[in-house]
RNA sequence: GUGCCCAUAGUUCAAUUGGCGGAACGUCUGACUGUGGAUCAGAAGGAUGUGGGUUCAAGACCCACUGGGCACCCCA
């Protein structure tokens, strides 16, 4: 009787509180993406491992993956990721869709990491991505998305901002540099752990990847200049978009953001939380102009990012940015007098359901204390009592437990002064 | 997968050198037989995460496991 089988190691179990936030979170997700006009999509939450081979990244595939066999011996994989499906599903009706495409999902990803704040093996993951169009104009609308969501949930420029870099831009100035294309992966992870290490073990740190001095101090340099972007067009026409989207404010240039993701080829952006003490990434994206060709269809562009619901949770509620939890659906309690006021309790709250509203009926006749404090508990806001007075007048008590205030009044009117009341602020 | 830290009531935390496990909040009951929140009074609630070991005696010390946190790694 005592035992009990815990939950999965690093899964998340949604009790009403919770679901209401994973529910908000989806539901501005939804707002931020269908303002810009993004169609619902999904893939399946099953995949074969070898859809994430080509392209997701080593780490990810082979030790970050739940992978099972299934009863036939195929080895199945929890997806960790959605580029991927959305990819092959493109493919395979490349010549049926109707481009520009621009597709969202949120649902559910699973990674066999080890569980800490922030990260868990079970999470939630908004995916916006646009199809066929290879312009700066076309990211800039992939961020603006981004900062509309941020913007809905109240994070502000002060608190969270969306960091802008150019793999192509990168890679044009580490030619300059002399660095050869097979260091770039090298090179690219030595940005990525920069603030990780102290600026001496990070210089000797680069010099043992096989940089020459000349070559660090050019990287050193290249790495401090927040005006780099002024040199590429790509960049100035990106800032440009961003500023008539009216977004600008949430964006800022920095060529410290790498991202560990293979299939990246150009604009590349992370968001990340100011408010707290560490830096943390809220969401990451960017363009993948070669993925469709990759996963065997025709050359297709395509830019998009993704969002996790575990860090942006968390982020929102450190900031109080989370809406209060109203426990209850039904925001109007019919309370049961006594047994034999009991089916008129019933009647009464059918008849206001049949009207529209959401009534829950307290289940079985209690003392009316109880039955209140229920209510008061549960987030209710008008609570209805009929018991031998308003029966004999045909009536009902009306309490606004806001207020505190009520009315006896007749009971053809109570669905009208209920909404009044659930009207008022 | 590596290193370090943590685990006591539903929750947040106490418990001297190893010596009879406490408080606050929450919950329940009553003050209040037709009315929630506030206040007051009372009550319930624990094999101290699991399994072993040391000891006359373990919440405390040792080992393993499980879970969580921090840093790596990676990333949402």
């Amino acid at each position: 009787m005592k035992t009990i089988i815990p939950a999965v190691k690093g899964t998340r179990e949604f009790y009403p509180e919770q679901m209401a936030v994973r529910n908000y979170l989806a539901e501005k997700a939804r707002q931020a993406a269908h303002a810009f006009g993004y169609q619902e999509w999904d893939g399946p939450f099953l995949e074969t491992i070898d859809l994430y081979a080509a392209k997701s990244g080593e780490e990810l595939v082979k030790e970050q993956s739940f992978v099972f066999q299934d009863r036939g011996g195929d080895l199945v994989t929890l997806r960790p990721e959605l580029t991927p499906s959305l990819a092959r599903m493109i493919a395979a009706r490349q010549n049926e869709l109707v481009y520009p495409l621009r597709w969202w999902s949120f649902g559910p990803f699973w990674r066999y990491e080890r569980p800490q704040k922030g990260r868990s093996r079970e999470f939630f993951q908004w995916n916006v991505d646009m199809l066929g169009v290879n312009s700066p104009e076309a990211d800039a609308e992939l961020i603006a998305v981004a900062a509309t969501f941020m913007k809905s949930v109240g994070l502000t420029p002060g608190l969270a901002r969306i960091f802008v870099n150019n793999r192509r831009l990168m890679d044009a100035r580490f030619e300059a540099l002399g660095i050869p294309p097979e260091m770039r992966l090298a090179v690219s992870n030595l940005v990525d752990r920069r603030n990780k290490m102290t600026p001496e073990n990070w210089e000797a740190y680069a010099l043992e990847q096989g940089l020459s001095r000349q070559q660090l101090d050019g990287l050193k340099s290249l790495l401090a200049d927040k005006d780099l972007w002024q040199t590429w067009d790509e960049l100035v026409r990106l800032f440009a978009a961003l500023e008539a989207l009216g977004v600008r404010e949430y964006v800022e240039f920095d060529p410290n953001i790498v991202r560990g993701l293979l299939y990246y080829t150009g604009t590349v952006f992370e968001a990340f939380d100011l408010s707290g003490g560490v830096r943390r990434a809220i969401l990451g994206g960017g363009r993948y102009d070669n993925l469709l060709a990759d996963v065997g269809g025709d050359p297709l562009a395509g830019v998009g990012f993704a969002m996790g619901d575990v860090v942006i949770g968390i982020v929102l509620e450190e900031n109080g940015l989370l809406p209060p939890f109203v426990p209850t659906p039904a925001p109007v309690m019919v309370t049961v007098f006594d047994e034999t006021h009991w089916l008129d309790s019933l009647r009464l709250a059918a008849q206001l359901r049949q009207a529209g509203l959401n009534v829950t009926c307290y289940p079985e006749p209690a003392k009316l204390p109880r039955q209140f404090k229920f209510a008061d508990k549960m987030g209710m806001r008008v609570v209805l009592v009929c018991g031998p007075d308003e029966a004999a007048a045909g009536q009902v008590t009306i309490k606004d437990l806001q207020s505190g205030t009520q009315n006896q009044v007749p009971r053809p009117e109570a669905a009208r002064l209920i909404r009044e009341i659930l009207e008022r602020a």
